[in-house]
DNA sequence: ATTCACCCTTTACTTAGGTACGGAGTCAAT
DNA sequence: ATTGACTCCGTACCTAAGTAAAGGGTGAAT
């Protein structure tokens, strides 16, 4: 076969097999050329979507989102460029906002691992990073 | 009445009245002490409670582990505490390397931007991240 | 004392993101 | 030419995380 299976890419990706065809039926992944027979044969790239897939997951990006994503690296023209510039430009936005938070609850994890058992650090200096995390790190005045 | 009903505190924390009672049932939030009639009476802290969960979820935490980010910072003793300080140890890890891959989303978007209609700046500067993203930032030699 | 907006619980439904199953075809090796 | 592991498609099922609805109680204001 000319190509990699369905079964192929998914044990290297480390995913399910039914995963990569519902990814192709999201439309994430192209539809792949097919044998005579019908079996599709993939490209080792495939294997690289699939895994830029799951780690985009982990940072809470949702399927669609990443659909924009892979779109944009691949320039796709599935969606028109002013669109993607746009929504690239409010992505970075929260990207940021991601590092920020995830930063910060370093810091609370970090605390926690050093303080002895007995020990009421935490609770002494995390109480203002819990406050930056719950109003997200902007300050309204309010709370 | 003394306290904030549920009705305030899901309005102040900007979700639906039915996600803060199904936090509580879920262990995510304390039960709260009754009026006579058996109304809830909420702590402002709750709103900070809620906005922590919401934030931690948007970075991709499940509420089986926000759970535990939230005890921790309570001191709940909900956990013991040689449990917690491995967690937090793993969570510091996977926060780095979730930072990591943040980054590299950005520099993608950004070259995005910056690139004009016909630029293929893009896909020529962005190949390596990809790739570092595909594979999780390690070069195992394979791919 | 009634009204209206809120609260209570229980149960059922929804959405996202998969997973599994059933019946059939395919391919490489014996 | 038969076996076993793989593929196809369609449909059904599952888990996490909510959301809604039904039927009833509460409470402040008219």
């Amino acid at each position: 076969m000319n190509g990699l299976t369905v079964g192929q890419i998914a044990k290297e990706a480390g995913v399910n097999i039914e995963t990569i065809r519902y990814y192709e039926r999201r439309g994430l992944l192209p539809e792949p050329p097919r044998t005579n027979s019908g079996y599709r044969m993939f490209s080792l790239e495939t294997v690289h979507d699939v895994r830029f897939i799951k780690r985009a997951q982990e940072l809470g990006f949702t399927l669609e989102e990443i659909k924009r994503l892979l779109s944009i690296y691949r320039k796709d023209d599935y969606f028109p460029i002013e669109e993607m510039r746009q929504f690239a430009t409010e992505k970075i936005g929260k990207i940021e906002e991601k590092i920020d938070q995830l930063n910060n609850f370093k810091s609370i994890l970090e605390a926690v691992t050093k303080r002895s058992n007995s020990d009421t650090t935490l609770s002494k200096k995390s109480c203002l990073i819990m406050q930056t995390l719950s109003n997200g790190g902007i300050h309204d005045g309010k709370s």
